[in-house]
DNA sequence: ATAAATGCAAAGGATTTGCCGTCAA
DNA sequence: TTGACGGCAAATCCTTTGCATTTAT
């Protein structure tokens, strides 16, 4: 994800726009969330937000990230992303797009392809299934798990 | 996947094979454990197979149930899937393939397809990722849920 | 002002773990 | 007999929820 000023600037923007329409009231405490989720491409799970934000918020409470991450789920504000078993991460990354998962350290990359866009499924699909969409993970290790090995 | 009795046998024989050359015993829990697995395309969950194996073995316990699981894939005798949030599901099937999900009541049918097998990714890998395979899920509605919408 | 949002703590579901009795090699 | 295995229950981890209070619009 381009997590340069720019492009969160930009996210920062859509997302106060679209909680106007939404009627979604832009509290202190969304904003940070979101804030925490525009700026970085490391897909944090729940807990990963709320201890980053706890410094700086010391009255926010774990219920609130959850509350708020199902909410900004809801109305496609943000994504869900299930890697392996542990936490539910999320990831403020609207545009089309894969993942790149390190099978031992789990880190989660975003990666863009327009020729993993058109895969050739549609006519794939068995048993009546009627395909929407859909996702490609590709497994490996990152450059750090790489020279640990 | 397949799961046509003789399909099922085959599994079954691999199965017993495996866990004598891994020094496995060969407990009546274990069997009908990867029984289950070995016969449906359901993808259940720990819970679901400790459900349907309680009338038959009123003793089993889901602790077994759930170390056992975990000790099948730990020697690649199943795989875990992850599909949505809830509990995790395993697959008796081995072979390469992908996964469709329905997004509305979350079955996860199999499905096999050479041209998914061979995706244009190894010189896409951003960032110097080492890919060392890929998985395709392809959302959509099941022909049950395309009737009900 | 008023409905919505937060904090807190308790509850919930899925999974793991420790302990002890049991069983097979 | 001896280590592996299963049953049971407690513990753990992640997440949701109810309720009283505070806040955004």
């Amino acid at each position: 994800m381009d997590t340069s000023p720019t492009a969160i600037e930009k996210r920062l923007t859509t997302f106060r726009e679209r909680c106007a329409q939404l009627g979604l009231a832009l509290t202190p405490q969304r904003l940070a969330i979101y804030e925490v989720l525009a700026s970085t491409g490391e897909h944090p799970g729940a807990e990963d937000i709320y201890q980053r934000l706890k410094p700086s918020i010391p009255s926010l409470s774990r219920g609130t990230v959850y509350r708020t991450l199902t909410l900004f789920e809801s109305h496609h504000l943000v994504s869900r992303v299930h890697v392996s078993d542990e936490q539910a991460r999320f990831d403020a990354n609207l545009d089309d797009h894969h993942h790149l998962v390190c099978v031992r350290c789990q880190r989660v990359v975003d990666f863009q392809d327009a020729r993993l866009d058109r895969l050739p499924f549609d006519e794939a699909a068995p048993g009546g299934f009627h395909v929407l969409g859909h996702r490609v993970h590709l497994l490996g290790l990152c450059p750090q798990c790489q020279e640990q090995v």
